[in-house]
DNA sequence: CAAAACTCTGCCGTTGACGTAAAGGTTGGG
DNA sequence: CCCAACCTTTACGTCAACGGCAGAGTTTTG
């Protein structure tokens, strides 16, 4: 996202954040940062030269995506790294669309890929949006039905 | 729900189901249905004299609103047994509001709990459909993106 | 009325998502 | 350079929501 190589391994570009700050700003555990990493659902942009992690403000974003989707969604994190593979396929996809060397064909075939990826979590989503609606549907009635009930009899 | 008495002790209706029958058609294990139970979550209608468990319909029922709490509001289950005593208290309110021997004052009063206990769920609902929204729009916002430009470039 | 099938009450095991503590290494201010 | 604060890996602990088993009792079926 920066204009920085992969990953980098060397020491940091001064705006990354130490585990303690990144978990601070996350809103979650040192630990939690540490068990996404185990699970590979988060990788620090870097690590200094003495092996601690650094987080940017990238990876506070996935962080976030994470808990959204857990708690949203419902999805467990095993879930959840599908989902993210998928995004980071999605990227993946960008790059290579917008490389000079991926001849047509080729585009197309990503952009579908993509496409594919996109409607299959929407699907999930929008199962859980119409159970959702309703439940709020029938709450509403419930409401109502007491909301006219005091209306009619106490006005 | 049925003319019965409350909770009944004595030998079944007949139409009530064992726990494994139970446990079938409302789609969890008899593990399951032993534990709501233990957490106070769901008293089965009634027991044989030898003392095994006897399920309603509208024990099924309520075993399904316990799912669907938890899947789809992702509450667990202390949190369900406070919006099922919600729900139940709303039940009582109802006997005693059509009760001839409640005066209107109490009446009032009555309408007006079971209003706030609905208003209160529906509002931690919303808060979820509300970001469920979200979530849809931004996925529709990507999906509408990558759709427009293999329309553009592959039509 | 007996065998088969089902259920009862304990009670210990499991899985996911971390919590927490130990034993040491790293970093930054004075 | 030194120490306090922060971080590392490793490893066992916890909590919810059940799973599964043993040993005994119950219900059903032939």
């Amino acid at each position: 996202m920066t204009g920085s190589s992969v990953t980098a391994v060397t020491d940091c570009d001064e705006t990354l954040l130490s585990i303690g700050a990144a978990a601070a700003r996350a809103g979650v555990t040192e630990r939690a940062l540490r068990y996404y990493q185990e699970l590979g659902l988060l990788n620090p942009s870097g690590r200094t030269k003495g092996g601690m992690r650094r987080y940017s403000e990238a990876d506070l974003q996935r962080v976030a995506r994470i808990r959204e989707l857990q708690t949203l969604l419902g999805l467990n994190l095993d879930e959840i790294a599908v989902v993210l593979g998928n995004e980071d396929r999605t990227l993946q996809i960008r790059a290579a669309y917008f490389d000079e060397a991926t001849d047509p064909t080729e585009r197309k075939r990503l952009l579908l890929e993509s496409l594919a990826l996109a409607t299959d979590l929407r699907g999930t989503v929008e199962a859980k949006r119409a159970a959702l609606d309703d439940f709020l549907t029938d709450l509403d009635a419930r409401i109502e039905r007491i909301t006219t009930a005091l209306a009619e009899k106490f006005n």
